[in-house]
DNA sequence: CAGATTTGACCCAA
DNA sequence: TTGGGTCAAATCTG
Protein backbone atom coordinates (compact mmCIF):
# COMPACT_ATOMS: atom_id res chain seq x y z
CA UNK A 1 0.00 0.00 0.00
CA UNK A 2 2.96 2.35 0.84
CA UNK A 3 4.12 1.45 -2.64
CA UNK A 4 1.17 2.26 -3.85
CA UNK A 5 0.94 5.64 -2.50
CA UNK A 6 4.87 6.48 -3.55
CA UNK A 7 3.80 5.27 -7.01
CA UNK A 8 0.76 7.87 -6.59
CA UNK A 9 2.76 10.59 -5.40
CA UNK A 10 5.03 10.27 -8.20
CA UNK A 11 2.30 9.81 -10.55
CA UNK A 12 0.68 12.42 -9.76
CA UNK A 13 3.92 14.81 -9.31
CA UNK A 14 4.02 13.78 -13.43
CA UNK A 15 1.26 14.76 -14.58
CA UNK A 16 1.48 18.01 -12.02
CA UNK A 17 4.82 19.00 -13.90
CA UNK A 18 2.96 18.00 -17.46
CA UNK A 19 0.44 20.18 -16.16
CA UNK A 20 3.03 23.11 -15.56
CA UNK A 21 4.76 22.66 -19.20
CA UNK A 22 1.36 22.65 -20.83
CA UNK A 23 0.24 25.91 -19.13
CA UNK A 24 4.15 27.41 -20.27
CA UNK A 25 2.77 26.25 -23.81
CA UNK A 26 -0.35 27.72 -23.24
CA UNK A 27 1.20 31.22 -22.89
CA UNK A 28 3.00 30.75 -25.24
CA UNK A 29 0.70 30.20 -27.70
CA UNK A 30 -1.19 32.95 -26.81
CA UNK A 31 1.87 35.43 -27.11
CA UNK A 32 1.78 38.04 -29.86
CA UNK A 33 4.63 36.80 -30.97
CA UNK A 34 3.52 32.88 -31.05
CA UNK A 35 3.91 33.20 -34.71
CA UNK A 36 7.68 33.62 -34.54
CA UNK A 37 9.68 30.85 -35.37
CA UNK A 38 11.89 30.92 -32.05
CA UNK A 39 8.48 30.58 -30.47
CA UNK A 40 7.21 27.81 -32.36
CA UNK A 41 10.67 26.19 -31.44
CA UNK A 42 9.52 26.73 -28.06
CA UNK A 43 6.33 25.12 -28.73
CA UNK A 44 7.75 21.90 -30.04
CA UNK A 45 10.18 21.61 -27.34
CA UNK A 46 7.29 21.97 -24.50
CA UNK A 47 4.91 19.35 -26.51
CA UNK A 48 7.74 17.40 -26.62
CA UNK A 49 8.18 17.34 -22.97
CA UNK A 50 4.53 17.32 -22.10
CA UNK A 51 4.42 14.07 -24.61
CA UNK A 52 7.29 12.46 -23.15
CA UNK A 53 5.34 13.10 -18.85
CA UNK A 54 2.80 11.69 -20.22
CA UNK A 55 3.69 8.78 -21.14
CA UNK A 56 6.13 8.28 -18.08
CA UNK A 57 2.79 8.24 -16.10
CA UNK A 58 1.42 6.15 -18.01
CA UNK A 59 3.96 3.52 -17.77
CA UNK A 60 3.70 4.26 -14.19
CA UNK A 61 0.00 3.42 -14.41
CA UNK A 62 0.64 0.61 -16.19
CA UNK A 63 3.31 -0.58 -14.17
CA UNK A 64 0.68 -0.18 -11.02
CA UNK A 65 -2.67 -1.54 -12.33
CA UNK A 66 -0.55 -4.81 -13.48
CA UNK A 67 0.01 -6.57 -9.80
CA UNK A 68 -3.02 -4.82 -8.75
CA UNK A 69 -5.11 -7.31 -11.09
CA UNK A 70 -7.45 -6.40 -13.90
CA UNK A 71 -10.32 -3.77 -12.91
CA UNK A 72 -12.60 -6.29 -11.03
CA UNK A 73 -16.28 -6.24 -11.98
CA UNK A 74 -16.46 -5.05 -8.57
CA UNK A 75 -15.62 -1.68 -9.51
CA UNK A 76 -18.39 -1.85 -12.06
CA UNK A 77 -18.85 2.48 -12.30
CA UNK A 78 -17.13 4.40 -14.28
CA UNK A 79 -15.80 3.09 -17.59
CA UNK A 80 -13.31 0.57 -18.80
CA UNK A 81 -11.69 -0.79 -21.68
CA UNK A 82 -9.61 -4.44 -21.90
CA UNK A 83 -7.95 -5.12 -24.87
CA UNK A 84 -8.45 -8.80 -25.25
CA UNK A 85 -6.73 -8.81 -27.96
CA UNK A 86 -4.57 -6.28 -29.99
CA UNK A 87 -4.05 -6.25 -33.27
CA UNK A 88 -1.19 -8.04 -34.28
CA UNK A 89 1.75 -6.33 -35.26
CA UNK A 90 2.36 -8.42 -38.37
CA UNK A 91 -1.09 -8.74 -39.91
CA UNK A 92 -1.65 -5.26 -38.45
CA UNK A 93 -4.13 -2.57 -40.48
CA UNK A 94 -1.30 -0.85 -41.46
CA UNK A 95 -0.27 -3.47 -43.63
CA UNK A 96 -0.32 -2.43 -47.65
CA UNK A 97 -0.61 -5.91 -48.23
CA UNK A 98 -3.57 -6.62 -45.69
CA UNK A 99 -5.52 -3.32 -47.31
CA UNK A 100 -4.86 -4.99 -50.58
CA UNK A 101 -6.57 -8.22 -49.38
CA UNK A 102 -9.06 -6.34 -47.69
CA UNK A 103 -9.97 -4.97 -51.12
CA UNK A 104 -9.56 -8.14 -53.25
CA UNK A 105 -11.86 -9.89 -50.75
CA UNK A 106 -14.23 -7.52 -50.44
CA UNK A 107 -14.84 -7.65 -54.67
CA UNK A 108 -14.04 -11.73 -55.31
CA UNK A 109 -15.84 -12.58 -52.34
CA UNK A 110 -18.03 -10.19 -50.29
CA UNK A 111 -19.66 -13.06 -48.48
CA UNK A 112 -16.62 -14.96 -47.79
CA UNK A 113 -15.78 -14.68 -44.13
CA UNK A 114 -12.89 -12.85 -43.96
CA UNK A 115 -9.71 -13.53 -41.84
CA UNK A 116 -9.01 -10.29 -40.71
CA UNK A 117 -6.98 -9.12 -38.14
CA UNK A 118 -9.41 -8.73 -35.34
CA UNK A 119 -9.03 -7.28 -31.81
CA UNK A 120 -11.36 -7.05 -29.30
CA UNK A 121 -12.60 -4.51 -26.46
CA UNK A 122 -14.19 -4.65 -23.47
CA UNK A 123 -16.11 -1.47 -22.39
CA UNK A 124 -17.54 -0.89 -19.15
CA UNK A 125 -20.11 1.40 -18.60
CA UNK A 126 -21.80 3.16 -15.54
CA UNK A 127 -25.39 1.76 -15.17
CA UNK A 128 -26.94 5.30 -15.88
CA UNK A 129 -24.90 5.68 -19.47
CA UNK A 130 -26.93 5.19 -22.26
CA UNK A 131 -26.99 1.54 -23.76
CA UNK A 132 -25.64 3.42 -27.17
CA UNK A 133 -22.84 5.21 -25.93
CA UNK A 134 -19.93 2.19 -26.22
CA UNK A 135 -21.17 2.58 -29.47
CA UNK A 136 -20.10 5.61 -30.13
CA UNK A 137 -16.41 5.88 -31.07
CA UNK A 138 -15.99 8.20 -33.23
CA UNK A 139 -16.63 6.82 -36.09
CA UNK A 140 -19.34 6.52 -38.73
CA UNK A 141 -21.17 3.12 -37.95
CA UNK A 142 -23.64 1.68 -39.77
CA UNK A 143 -25.59 -1.45 -38.76
CA UNK A 144 -26.32 -4.16 -41.19
CA UNK A 145 -27.17 -6.85 -39.37
CA UNK A 146 -28.38 -8.66 -35.98
CA UNK A 147 -28.00 -11.91 -34.76
CA UNK A 148 -28.92 -14.19 -32.09
CA UNK A 149 -25.99 -15.93 -30.40
CA UNK A 150 -26.24 -19.61 -29.20
CA UNK A 151 -25.58 -19.45 -25.66
CA UNK A 152 -25.59 -15.63 -25.31
CA UNK A 153 -28.18 -13.91 -23.48
CA UNK A 154 -28.42 -10.54 -25.80
CA UNK A 155 -28.02 -10.48 -29.61
CA UNK A 156 -24.69 -9.40 -31.50
CA UNK A 157 -24.67 -6.34 -33.56
CA UNK A 158 -22.85 -6.33 -36.43
CA UNK A 159 -21.76 -2.65 -37.84
CA UNK A 160 -19.85 -1.44 -40.70
CA UNK A 161 -18.29 1.96 -42.08
CA UNK A 162 -21.01 4.34 -43.04
CA UNK A 163 -17.59 5.15 -45.70
CA UNK A 164 -17.48 1.42 -46.88
CA UNK A 165 -19.65 2.25 -50.41
CA UNK A 166 -18.16 5.59 -50.78
CA UNK A 167 -13.96 5.12 -49.86
CA UNK A 168 -14.27 1.13 -49.62
CA UNK A 169 -13.49 1.26 -45.81
CA UNK A 170 -13.93 -2.00 -44.95
CA UNK A 171 -13.77 -1.45 -41.01
CA UNK A 172 -16.51 -3.65 -39.24
CA UNK A 173 -16.95 -4.11 -35.80
CA UNK A 174 -19.47 -6.55 -33.03
CA UNK A 175 -21.04 -5.48 -30.40
CA UNK A 176 -22.29 -8.16 -27.81
CA UNK A 177 -23.72 -7.17 -24.67
CA UNK A 178 -21.76 -9.21 -21.59
CA UNK A 179 -24.66 -11.77 -20.51
CA UNK A 180 -22.68 -11.65 -17.06
CA UNK A 181 -22.77 -7.98 -16.59
CA UNK A 182 -25.15 -6.41 -18.94
CA UNK A 183 -22.85 -2.82 -18.37
CA UNK A 184 -20.17 -4.35 -20.44
CA UNK A 185 -20.17 -4.10 -24.25
CA UNK A 186 -17.56 -6.71 -25.96
CA UNK A 187 -16.47 -4.92 -29.04
CA UNK A 188 -14.34 -6.67 -31.97
CA UNK A 189 -13.23 -4.43 -34.83
CA UNK A 190 -11.99 -5.83 -37.92
CA UNK A 191 -9.97 -3.92 -40.30
CA UNK A 192 -8.63 -0.87 -41.05
CA UNK A 193 -10.65 2.32 -41.32
CA UNK A 194 -9.59 3.39 -45.06
CA UNK A 195 -11.85 6.44 -44.74
CA UNK A 196 -9.17 8.58 -43.21
CA UNK A 197 -11.81 11.27 -41.96
CA UNK A 198 -13.14 9.97 -38.72
CA UNK A 199 -16.46 10.58 -38.34
CA UNK A 200 -18.96 12.76 -36.11
CA UNK A 201 -18.03 15.25 -38.86
CA UNK A 202 -15.42 16.86 -37.00
CA UNK A 203 -13.64 18.08 -40.03
CA UNK A 204 -9.72 17.35 -40.03
CA UNK A 205 -7.23 20.37 -39.81
CA UNK A 206 -4.74 17.84 -42.02
CA UNK A 207 -6.37 16.22 -44.85
CA UNK A 208 -3.02 14.49 -45.30
CA UNK A 209 -3.12 13.01 -41.90
CA UNK A 210 -3.18 9.15 -41.65
CA UNK A 211 -5.60 7.37 -39.05
CA UNK A 212 -3.23 7.25 -36.12
CA UNK A 213 -2.74 10.87 -36.10
CA UNK A 214 -6.62 11.47 -36.96
CA UNK A 215 -7.91 11.36 -33.45
CA UNK A 216 -10.49 13.69 -34.17
CA UNK A 217 -13.25 13.04 -31.19
CA UNK A 218 -16.66 14.32 -30.28
CA UNK A 219 -18.05 14.33 -26.25
CA UNK A 220 -18.87 10.63 -25.78
CA UNK A 221 -15.71 9.25 -27.62
CA UNK A 222 -13.58 7.64 -25.78
CA UNK A 223 -12.96 4.35 -27.66
CA UNK A 224 -12.00 4.69 -31.12
CA UNK A 225 -8.88 2.82 -30.20
CA UNK A 226 -8.97 0.08 -33.17
CA UNK A 227 -5.10 0.92 -33.37
CA UNK A 228 -2.22 1.81 -31.23
CA UNK A 229 -3.21 3.97 -27.93
CA UNK A 230 -4.10 7.78 -28.86
CA UNK A 231 -4.84 10.08 -26.53
CA UNK A 232 -8.07 9.11 -26.08
CA UNK A 233 -7.86 5.88 -24.15
CA UNK A 234 -4.53 8.10 -22.47
CA UNK A 235 -7.07 9.39 -21.08
CA UNK A 236 -9.07 6.13 -20.09
CA UNK A 237 -6.33 5.56 -18.30
CA UNK A 238 -6.19 8.48 -16.82
CA UNK A 239 -8.99 8.72 -15.84
CA UNK A 240 -8.89 4.84 -13.88
CA UNK A 241 -5.50 5.96 -12.85
CA UNK A 242 -7.19 8.66 -11.02
CA UNK A 243 -10.63 7.24 -9.49
CA UNK A 244 -9.94 6.58 -5.58
CA UNK A 245 -13.11 4.45 -4.65
CA UNK A 246 -14.39 5.43 -1.06
CA UNK A 247 -17.20 2.91 -0.66
CA UNK A 248 -15.97 1.22 2.31
CA UNK A 249 -15.85 4.75 4.15
CA UNK A 250 -17.84 5.21 6.05
CA UNK A 251 -19.44 8.85 6.95
CA UNK A 252 -19.62 7.87 10.78
CA UNK A 253 -15.67 6.69 10.78
CA UNK A 254 -14.55 9.53 8.11
CA UNK A 255 -15.41 12.61 6.99
CA UNK A 256 -14.24 12.24 3.80
CA UNK A 257 -14.82 15.72 2.59
CA UNK A 258 -13.79 17.91 5.28
CA UNK A 259 -10.55 18.69 4.60
CA UNK A 260 -11.40 19.42 0.62
CA UNK A 261 -14.35 20.61 -0.26
CA UNK A 262 -14.73 22.01 -3.53
CA UNK A 263 -17.71 24.03 -2.84
CA UNK A 264 -19.29 24.25 -6.22
CA UNK A 265 -19.10 28.19 -7.05
CA UNK A 266 -16.27 29.29 -4.64
CA UNK A 267 -12.71 28.41 -4.01
CA UNK A 268 -10.86 25.71 -3.15
CA UNK A 269 -9.18 26.45 0.22
CA UNK A 270 -7.07 24.13 1.27
CA UNK A 271 -3.98 24.79 3.87
CA UNK A 272 -3.98 27.95 3.48
CA UNK A 273 -3.81 28.28 -0.22
CA UNK A 274 -6.89 29.26 -2.43
CA UNK A 275 -7.21 27.55 -5.38
CA UNK A 276 -9.21 30.46 -7.29
CA UNK A 277 -11.03 31.34 -10.61
CA UNK A 278 -9.98 30.38 -13.55
CA UNK A 279 -8.57 27.17 -11.99
CA UNK A 280 -12.09 26.05 -11.05
CA UNK A 281 -14.32 27.88 -13.58
CA UNK A 282 -14.02 24.75 -16.01
CA UNK A 283 -14.90 22.53 -13.19
CA UNK A 284 -17.15 20.29 -14.93
CA UNK A 285 -20.16 18.80 -13.47
CA UNK A 286 -20.36 15.26 -13.15
CA UNK A 287 -19.91 13.70 -16.48
CA UNK A 288 -22.13 10.38 -15.31
CA UNK A 289 -23.99 9.79 -11.91
CA UNK A 290 -23.26 7.26 -9.64
CA UNK A 291 -26.55 4.93 -8.24
CA UNK A 292 -27.03 7.39 -5.04
CA UNK A 293 -26.76 4.20 -2.64
CA UNK A 294 -22.86 3.63 -4.36
CA UNK A 295 -21.02 5.83 -1.96
CA UNK A 296 -18.41 5.76 -4.30
CA UNK A 297 -16.55 8.99 -5.35
CA UNK A 298 -14.31 9.24 -8.25
CA UNK A 299 -12.47 11.53 -10.76
CA UNK A 300 -12.54 11.38 -14.07
CA UNK A 301 -11.88 13.17 -17.33
CA UNK A 302 -14.69 15.06 -18.10
CA UNK A 303 -16.16 15.38 -21.70
CA UNK A 304 -15.46 19.14 -22.06
CA UNK A 305 -11.96 18.34 -21.36
CA UNK A 306 -11.80 14.85 -23.69
CA UNK A 307 -13.74 16.98 -26.17
CA UNK A 308 -10.77 19.42 -26.91
CA UNK A 309 -8.13 16.49 -26.89
CA UNK A 310 -7.91 15.57 -30.51
CA UNK A 311 -3.96 14.54 -30.26
CA UNK A 312 -1.15 15.34 -27.97
CA UNK A 313 -1.04 19.01 -29.56
CA UNK A 314 -4.55 20.21 -29.21
CA UNK A 315 -4.30 18.49 -25.21
CA UNK A 316 -1.62 20.94 -24.79
CA UNK A 317 -3.43 23.83 -26.31
CA UNK A 318 -6.31 22.85 -24.70
CA UNK A 319 -4.80 24.25 -21.50
CA UNK A 320 -4.65 20.64 -19.66
CA UNK A 321 -5.22 22.28 -15.92
CA UNK A 322 -5.90 20.41 -13.04
CA UNK A 323 -9.45 21.22 -12.53
CA UNK A 324 -9.78 20.24 -16.34
CA UNK A 325 -8.52 17.13 -15.52
CA UNK A 326 -10.83 15.93 -12.60
CA UNK A 327 -14.61 15.97 -12.85
CA UNK A 328 -16.36 14.44 -9.27
CA UNK A 329 -18.97 11.80 -9.64
CA UNK A 330 -20.93 11.79 -6.27
CA UNK A 331 -23.51 10.22 -4.75
CA UNK A 332 -25.25 13.21 -4.50
CA UNK A 333 -25.55 14.55 -7.74
CA UNK A 334 -27.12 17.42 -6.46
CA UNK A 335 -25.43 18.45 -3.57
CA UNK A 336 -23.95 22.19 -3.82
CA UNK A 337 -20.56 20.80 -2.69
CA UNK A 338 -18.48 17.45 -3.63
CA UNK A 339 -15.39 16.13 -1.97
CA UNK A 340 -12.02 15.09 -3.23
CA UNK A 341 -9.92 12.20 -1.97
CA UNK A 342 -6.11 11.55 -2.89
CA UNK A 343 -4.47 8.22 -2.11
CA UNK A 344 -1.55 10.99 -0.99
CA UNK A 345 -1.92 13.45 1.96
CA UNK A 346 0.03 16.07 0.30
CA UNK A 347 1.09 17.56 -3.29
CA UNK A 348 2.58 20.47 -4.47
CA UNK A 349 1.24 22.28 -7.60
CA UNK A 350 1.87 25.48 -9.01
CA UNK A 351 4.72 26.00 -6.82
CA UNK A 352 2.41 25.38 -3.40
CA UNK A 353 2.56 22.78 -1.25
CA UNK A 354 -0.78 21.41 -0.30
CA UNK A 355 -1.50 19.08 2.37
CA UNK A 356 -4.88 17.66 3.74
CA UNK A 357 -5.50 17.93 7.24
CA UNK A 358 -7.10 14.37 7.35
CA UNK A 359 -3.88 12.50 6.37
CA UNK A 360 -5.74 9.03 8.21
CA UNK A 361 -8.26 9.42 5.31
CA UNK A 362 -5.68 8.73 3.03
CA UNK A 363 -3.82 6.02 4.69
C1' DC B 1 -36.75 11.35 -49.99
C1' DA B 2 -32.32 9.84 -48.55
C1' DG B 3 -30.05 7.44 -45.27
C1' DA B 4 -30.28 4.28 -41.30
C1' DT B 5 -32.22 0.23 -39.13
C1' DT B 6 -34.59 -4.16 -38.98
C1' DT B 7 -35.00 -8.77 -40.13
C1' DG B 8 -35.45 -13.01 -42.73
C1' DA B 9 -32.74 -15.45 -46.02
C1' DC B 10 -28.51 -16.86 -47.84
C1' DC B 11 -23.64 -18.27 -47.70
C1' DC B 12 -19.70 -20.37 -45.75
C1' DA B 13 -16.24 -22.03 -42.37
C1' DA B 14 -15.74 -25.20 -38.81
C1' DT C 1 -24.87 -29.84 -40.28
C1' DT C 2 -24.88 -25.78 -37.83
C1' DG C 3 -23.78 -21.31 -36.06
C1' DG C 4 -21.99 -17.04 -37.36
C1' DG C 5 -21.46 -13.35 -40.80
C1' DT C 6 -23.50 -10.84 -44.55
C1' DC C 7 -26.96 -9.42 -47.86
C1' DA C 8 -30.82 -6.95 -49.23
C1' DA C 9 -35.73 -5.86 -49.19
C1' DA C 10 -38.83 -3.78 -46.13
C1' DT C 11 -39.45 -0.44 -42.84
C1' DC C 12 -38.40 3.51 -40.14
C1' DT C 13 -36.91 8.22 -39.29
C1' DG C 14 -35.60 12.93 -39.69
Amino acid sequence: MDNMGDSSNNLIHELLQGLELAKQLQKNLHMPSSSSSSSQETCDLLIQKIISIFEKALQMMNWQRGPLGEPSSQQSLGVTIRMSESPPLSSSPHSEDSDRDLMEQDHNASRKRKTLPRWTKQIRVNPGVAVEWPLDDGYNWRKYGQKDILGAVYPRGYYRCTHRNVRGCLATKQVQRSDEDPNVFEITYRGKHTCTMASNTIPTSNPNENQESNLNINQNVLQGLEQQPNPNELLLNLREGLRVQTEHLESSHYQPFSSFHFPSSSNIKTENQILTPPMLENFSPPSYISPATSGISHFSVSPSVVNNLGGYPSMVSSGFQINDMISATTSAANSPTFGIDFPFDQFEFDGHNFTFDNPQFFS
